[in-house]
DNA sequence: CCGTATCCCGGCCGATACTG
DNA sequence: CAGTATCGGCCGGGATACGG
């Protein structure tokens, strides 16, 4: 196994980055477990196929958990890790530091204030 | 002004997230100030033109200041700002995070253990 | 010593369409 | 309902070269 990240900065960033990751594990946070249609409708604006590949990189990550019941009709859930709960604090530190040093004007809707 | 970011995480995110923006904001923590051929020489790998970038992105969202001595030998000095040091418990949050939740064979070289 | 311009490549992510 | 495949745009960032 090859180094794959400059440091642990990198790393943990690769991990929380993408344009709708935070909202999902939000989301996850709120509702303890939501099926794919769920979060698709509760995450505005997001992509049918970008939020399939930002779900695939949380689970390869190990930040959530994927269950399929592999019914007729298809239903899957997803729930966070400990891992991924473990996060939350530097998330939740993320959030309050851009309350309180960036423009509320640049800002579309408020997440960490909830 | 238009809201630009989606949300608090998102914005901040967008402050910090550049390869090599989190070492720079390092190094400038240890030794105070820097001109940028120290930077460029104590930052391994990084490239001339990506650097003077990612010290502007850093200069224009208030994280650094840049002082021009204006000299016939150009001399310039780059320092964190008290913005960019109030981002420290944050970016030591996320590098030990890293530290302690990703397998140390990924990593290239320790940042937050030094 | 420091900055800027150009070219280029790879990755993220949106739109759309098709599958079981 | 959930997943996959394809196409295309945009942006970060590396190589290189030139300018003050």
């Amino acid at each position: 196994m090859e180094p794959k990240y400059l440091n642990e900065f990198d790393a943990t960033m690769h991990m929380i980055q993408g344009k709708w990751k935070i909202m999902i594990m939000y989301e996850l946070a709120e509702t303890d477990e939501r099926r794919f249609g769920e979060l698709q409708h509760h995450i505005k604006d997001v992509s049918h196929k970008t939020l399939t590949n930002q779900l695939r990189e949380l689970e390869n990550d190990g930040l959530i958990t994927r269950h399929d019941f592999k019914t007729a009709e298809p239903h899957v859930e997803y729930r966070l890790s400990e891992n991924g709960k473990s996060l939350f604090p530097i998330l939740d530190a993320i959030c309050n530091w851009g309350d309180t040093h960036i423009d509320h004007k640049l800002i579309e809707r408020s997440l960490c204030d909830e």
